[in-house]
Parts: structure tokens; sequence; C-alpha cells
DNA sequence: AATAAACCCTAACGTAACGTTAGAGTCAAG
DNA sequence: CTTGACTCTAACGTTACGTTAGGGTTTATT
């Protein structure tokens, strides 16, 4: 018989840089649980658990909470390559945000040495979350490929200004508020008043973006659902916001055809 | 009269990115108290505040504490300029150490599919902090230009693999440790056993970074204390031990000249 | 064989940096 | 004069661990 090789927490830590307190503590929440123990209760991590290990690092890196790893890496759907390249995706947006902020520093600098005053805006560029729009669009890219309604959105989006980003979050917000009441109120999804919200939610989208068909319409109420960066988002306005927007969207869908 | 501009916590959150709740914490904690508040008790935020926040973030950016934000900018050795230079450094390093993450991702795909095994280490490129090694490097360059030391540390540096790494660590880690022990043993910098130390210090850093001359061993010995990041990192061994050492090299120096 | 030294465990409290109610006052617009 | 958007303090909750404390285990070295 041949016994595959076993690392004690010290060996992971080394190898990988966490602390053992911090093995501990994903065995504690189920995360990362050793695939056996020994007689002492030592735990035992595999090569497979060090390869899970290494997944996990990736998402912590960027800056998923362990809840949501856990949930995403549990999830039956859950597909190992395509989320290699999603974290790379998204590890290139946060290089670009932190380049951005080092243009920021250069500015700063600059102004300051000339005694200029910057605007308030450019003070803060790359520090606001704008960039996570950025960060979707780009996921948008990767799961639709290049598609038409990619590019346009890409060339529309390109010229906005930080002040535009604040009007077009401010709408969305609005929009969503507003379902959230609905929601609160105790309405269904298929009601007028809802389906009214969800119209507007499409014309936001097509002045903005890109032209907003009934096949995007029905791809974005999926996703909402399925991704949970969308749906973390969203859920903040309001908790169950998610599910019963991708109802609405789904009957708004269906009836449109229709 | 002319009245300058005050901001209240929506336009700054707005501003900014940063949540209300943040700025009544940080008020609290006195990290960024508001220039002035009116008389319902709202807080006014002055221009100078907002630039305060900018550093602030830019910081924070850097997972600096908040505590050390705190004892930095309000050092009186502080200097705006440097300090952004400093964190431009310090980004710029961040922004490798993501390359190097993404770059063991394409790696980790790549063998998947050809169903290949990565060396242990490989599978952890860039999330172990051996990276901050070179981030202090790159400090130094920084701060003593392209000297001859630095081109030669460069040049070792540059092929070392990570068990080289965590050898050079233990054993620098051992040196600090002996010293840290002397600290508790209440001998002072001046004595022998302290300065048997020290020698091997230096050894150390010829041995596998540069030629490190009395005059560098002058240089570091002030820039350890000077500078929070080795400051911080060395006294993790030992509350106080950057002091002695600083003073131990002071006096090696001293006497090496004599 | 014994005895350190280095390593492992659980349990439980501590901490940093906020998030999240809860309850109440402020202020401009209609 | 009231309503909606904004503000405040106070205080408890949360995440992701750090940090003792107290006590077994394994391995290297007398």
């Amino acid at each position: 018989m041949f016994q595959q090789r076993a690392f004690r927490v010290k060996q992971i830590s080394d190898l990988t840089g966490v602390s053992i307190r911090t093995l501990h503590h994903y065995d504690e929440i189920g995360l990362l649980q050793p695939g056996r123990m020994n007689d002492a209760g030592y735990r035992l991590y595999s090569q497979d658990d060090l390869a899970r290990l290494q997944e996990i690092l990736f998402f912590r890196e960027l800056d998923f909470s362990l809840a949501e790893i856990r949930g995403i890496i549990e999830s039956p759907g859950y597909n190992r390559v395509e989320a290699l390249t999603d974290q790379k995706q998204l590890l290139a947006a946060k290089v670009t945000r932190l380049k951005k902020i080092i243009k920021t520093i250069d500015k700063t600098m600059d102004n300051d040495k000339r005694g200029v005053d910057m605007s308030n805006e450019d003070l803060f560029g790359g520090l606001v979350d704008e960039e996570t729009q950025a960060e979707y669009a780009r996921e948008a890219k990767e799961r639709w490929g290049e598609t038409d309604a990619y590019k346009e959105s890409a060339r529309k989006t390109a010229k906005y200004t930080r002040a535009d980003w604040e009007r077009i979050n401010a709408e969305g917000g609005d929009i969503y508020s507003k379902i959230a009441d609905l929601v609160k109120a105790g309405v269904t999804p298929e009601e007028a008043s809802v389906q009214i919200q969800i119209q507007k939610w499409r014309d936001h989208i097509t002045a903005n973006f890109y032209n907003c068909t009934i096949d995007i319409c029905q791809g974005l109420g999926e996703m909402y659902l399925a991704d949970v960066r969308f749906k973390t988002n969203i859920d903040k306005v309001c908790p169950g916001l998610t599910e019963f927007l991708s109802k609405a969207i789904a009957f708004y869908v269906d009836n449109a055809e229709a």
C-alpha cells in the first residue's frame, strides 16, 4: 500500500505563510478541514487540502469573506478552472485600480509642489469604489465573450467621468430602493407596480451601458442570482431583493415575449 | 470675511467612498477629527481634513493599521511628500506581488489541464510574505539611490529561491532573538555579548545581500529606528529591540572606526 | 532510557475596524 | 407645519483572527 503524503500545521504554515491559528480557525468554521487526524489528534493535511488552501487564499486576496469563499467553493456548480479565470480577471482589475492610485499620488505631489489645488474628486482617484462597476463589466466580458452588447458598453463607459458614475449609481440605486420598498410592502414580483420598475431598470441600462435586449434581460436576471458579487451587492439594499428581482425580471421577459 | 468651505458627513462619504460610520469611528479614535462642529453638533470637515483623509486612505490601502497611520502622520518628523513617495513605492511593490499571483494562477491552470503537479512552493507564489524583503530592498533603493551596495544586493537576491529566503529569514530572526534575550537579561548595548551579535548581524548581511561596510552599518542603524516598517517588524521580536539594536550598532561603528 | 526542545492540541478571552440597530434631534422644501 | 433627507450618540454585533493558558506528543540528544 502507498501512503499519501501528509502535512502538519507547521509545515503548511511555513509553506503558505498562513498562521497556525488561521488553520485552526478554518478548520473550526469548516472552510478547510484536514483530510484526517492522527491518534494524537494532530491535523494531517493532504495534497488536495493544500490545493484547496491555495484557492482560498486567492479569494482572500480579493477580499472575499470566509463565508463567501466557503459558499463559492462548496456550491454544486463550482468549477475550479472557471474560478481561477475569474480570480485572474479580478486581480487584474485590482492592479489597474492600484495603478490609478499611484497616478493620483503623482498628481497630488505635483500639485502640492506647484501650490495648485486639485479637484476634490481627483484627490480620491482609485480609492472610491466606482471601479467595481468596471470590474463587473469585465466579469460580463468573460461570461459573454466579445458580444456586441459588451463592445457597446465598453465604448460608452470609457468616456464616463466620476460625476457620470455617481449619477448612474444613484439612478440605479434609486430603482432598487423603490423595488425594495415594494418587497417590504408585500407585493408579488408579478404586480404592475413592480413591473414598471423593471421597465425603468431596463431603460436605465440601455441609456447608460448598452441596448438591453430581452435576451440580455433574461441573462442578467439569472446572473444577478448566480453571481455572489452581484447578489451581495443587491442584497445590501434589502435582504432577499436579488431573488425578488430575478423573479420579477423572469416574469417581465415572459410577458414581453408573449 | 471669507468662510472656508465645509463638508458634512454625507458629502465626504459620497466623495471618498468611506462610510459615515467610518468617519464617526475615525473621529472617535482621533484619527480624523473634523475642524469644527456646528451648533447642532454636526461634523464639519474642512479642505485640509479632506486632504488628511486622502493620506489616511493611501495608508489603509497598504494595510497599515489605524493606530500605525495615526502614529505616522502625527509624528513630529512627518513629511507629506516623503510619505507619498514611500506609498507610491509600496503600491508598486503590491502591484508586483499581484502580478506574481496572476502568474501563479496561470501556471496552476496550465498544469491542471495537463495533469501535472506543481511543486508545493510554486503553488503559493506571491501569497507568502517573502516579498516584504524585496519591498524593503526597494525602499532601500529609494533612500540610497542606485548605490553599488544596492546593485550588488539586487544581483544576489534576484537568484534566491523561496528556500533561500526561508533560511535567510531564519538566520536573521535567530540573531534578533539572541539580542532580544540579552535585552531581557538586562545587559547594555555596549557589552561584548551584544557586540558579538552585531558582528554576526553584519556578516549575515554581507553574506546574503551586499558588502555591509561600516558606513552602511551606520546607515542601517539609523534607518531601523527612523522607519516605522523596520521598527515595527523588529519590535515584534521584543518591544524596544529597535532602540537597543540601534544603540548597539552605533557603538559598534564607533569602535570599528577608532 | 531519560530529558529537553520542538511541536501539537483545545478552550477561551482579546482585538481591530467597523456594521447595525435604536432612539432622538435638525433642516430645507413643499 | 409636516415630511423626507439628514444628523447625532450610544451600544451591542461581527469578522478574522491574535494571544495567552494549560497540557499532551514526537523527536533529537544526552
